[in-house]
DNA sequence: GCGGGTATGGGTACAATTGCCTATAGCGTT
DNA sequence: AACGCTATAGGCAATTGTACCCATACCCGC
């Protein structure tokens, strides 16, 4: 069964195909640390499973599957990330990834994900599928924040105080305070640091300290 | 050779413990992926090597390293680290790390590693030798930080408080409060929003809020 | 219309951080 | 030996953030 590998860090990857290369049932055709090789070769060669990692260097893990789902929809694609994030599983199976599985999963579900996936099958590790079926009972804005929320959020996150809060937007800075309040209770996060790598992670702000002041 | 390994990314750990049993030179002693349990068991059975991710759930491999440090003098640590930044591979050098290896380099540098830390030699990927290189010659920047700053640092951005930190550290609170003073003087940044984002674009931390599971 | 969520404000009390001062001890450099 | 830097620790006052309580107003969906 021709396996492709597309990760980074080169002695994960490398590791893993030594793994897949023990077992006669698995032959890996071809390993890549950037997406856009990976999909180059694989539109080439067209295996049948690709083990795809969600950090990328040069595009998201999830963009090359988004890639590959367009121009080989019978391709199987077994995700692997490092950071099973809500956000993350949920594209992740929202694109069509076959499997997801976590790196801090045991390395027996990456096997039986791989089994699973060669036969057609799909498989959710244990930890994504929990991910999974939050966010399916909850609704889906259980961990999103309003516009407004994430306006505060912002600025909570470049170190502005409530006060310079208020008078950006032109309030109380009792409502700020309350927002935040809001921001802190739905997020789960009670200390500006938490809130603040939150809002990196989210793209709400660079991590660079300086410049925007 | 005893081996004792020590990653949060179970997936990881479990490959480079196959690879490792595979070869009869070396043995697997025991794994672990927190940084507590594996200097417990390191104390207990005193193995010859070990392998430490810089990224651990419950404190920084760093931390793990220097308290091995202080206890196991002769102990041989291998430190492998996803992001090789320079702060990272200059305080893995300092705290006598006998050999650092980014988990971006090639399979054979960590076998290379392994082998030279087996008796008792060191080793530096070739990135990381790099980044040693550069540091040698650029004199310390003005706004470096010292190694106990980076800790504590570290620990603000991830939301802890001047009480915790102290707690963890066995300082008096003061004493954090007042490095907590001396950081934010010498970065020149004067929130905790702003030192979270230095410490997440310095590599002290991750992005990820809560828990990374 | 009525309930739910959001946005807006206020009060109050407590916990925490901040800024600035002091001091001792160790360590390496000159 | 003297100096500078770091790490340690304390005091004190001011500011800030936090955790509760409360109210009004708007809009949307049932």
């Amino acid at each position: 069964m021709d396996v492709v590998v597309i990760d980074d860090q080169t002695i994960f990857r490398e590791l893993l195909v030594a793994l897949l290369e023990a077992e006669p049932r698995w032959s890996v055709t071809g390993q890549f640390e950037n997406g856009r090789a990976g999909i180059e070769f694989c539109l080439k060669t067209r295996p049948k499973v690709v083990v795809l990692d969600v950090i990328l260097p040069d595009m998201s893990g999830l963009d090359v599957l988004r890639e590959l789902r367009l121009r080989l929809p019978r391709l199987h694609v077994l995700v692997v990330t490092a950071h099973a994030r809500h956000a993350v599983v949920q594209d992740a199976v929202s694109l069509g990834a076959n499997a997801i599985v976590s790196k801090a999963a045991p390395l027996s579900e990456l096997r039986l994900a791989l089994e699973r996936v060669a036969i057609g099958g799909t498989y959710y590790c244990a930890h994504c599928s929990q991910v999974l079926r939050e966010n399916a009972l909850e609704p889906p804005k259980a961990n999103d924040l309003t516009a407004r929320q994430r306006e505060i959020l912002q600025r909570v996150a470049r170190g502005r105080s409530t006060k310079e809060i208020a008078v950006e937007l032109g309030l109380s800075a009792k409502t700020v305070s309350n927002h935040r309040l809001q921001i802190r209770q739905r997020l789960g996060l009670h200390d500006v640091a938490s809130l603040t790598r939150y809002a990196v992670e989210q793209g709400l702000v660079e991590p660079a300290a300086g410049g925007n002041a």
